[in-house]
DNA sequence: CTCTCGATGTTCT
DNA sequence: GAACATCGAGAGG
């Protein structure tokens, strides 16, 4: 079996039970795998935002419940896909208990299978390929089609277990383009990422 | 490297 | 009708 190949199952419900915190940090260095034509597309989490619900008005769910953000109030595990600035398509993951309406964004991926494939749908660009929660969703073809997919599954859409991230590898800072948030919203450190090197 | 700006359509007021 | 959890191109230093 060589690197690059999938090993491990689906991460449980439980792993996205708990709070969007430890969820976006546990994140980091999970695999990220998609099925699309009947090939695997994978990358390895690198980038990722916790938004704590109704307690946080950067977070869509802010103002309860509407048609759009109902995804959220539901199971932990299942994805929240939504459509912003009339292009982009981005990819969080719903953790919490039910009732809940927590989530991570999921804002980055090294690619691990599959590049080429990234690279055909990302218009024959090479770099930054997938560095950028609306980039990753066009190279892995991730849609509205997929919001509420049930990631434990192993079907389709999931994440699994690949590598393990030392804190020291880990760098926290405000989240990104949340300007219309309270400014002790705008503040906290819960975005998440890899540190680049390696 | 930094910055500014336009694209484009869904969502909620 | 305004705002938007973004991206890429283009201008300038």
């Amino acid at each position: 079996m060589g690197a690059g190949e999938t090993v491990s199952k689906p991460l449980p419900r439980r792993f996205y039970r708990g709070d969007p915190m430890s969820v976006a940090r546990q994140l980091l260095g999970a695999r990220l795998v998609r099925v699309v034509d009947g090939a695997v597309v994978s990358g390895m989490i690198v980038e990722t935002e916790a938004y704590y619900g109704t307690e946080d008005s950067a977070c869509h769910a802010f103002k309860g419940m509407t048609p759009r953000t109902e995804v959220m109030f539901g199971n932990s595990g299942h994805a929240y896909v939504y459509f912003i600035y009339g292009m982009y398509h981005m990819l969080n993951v719903v953790t919490g208990p039910v009732g809940t309406p927590w989530a991570v964004l999921v804002r980055g991926i090294r690619p691990l299978d599959n590049f080429e494939k990234m690279v055909e749908l990302r218009g024959g660009r090479k770099k930054g390929i997938a560095d950028g929660p609306g980039k990753l969703c066009i190279a892995m073809v991730i849609d509205k089609s997929l919001n509420g997919w049930d990631l434990t599954t192993g079907d389709t859409l999931w994440i699994e277990r690949y590598e393990s991230i030392p804190d020291e590898h880990v760098e926290k800072t405000p989240r990104i383009g949340i300007d219309y948030a309270h400014p002790e919203h705008r503040a906290l450190d819960w975005r998440f990422l890899v540190r680049a090197r390696a």
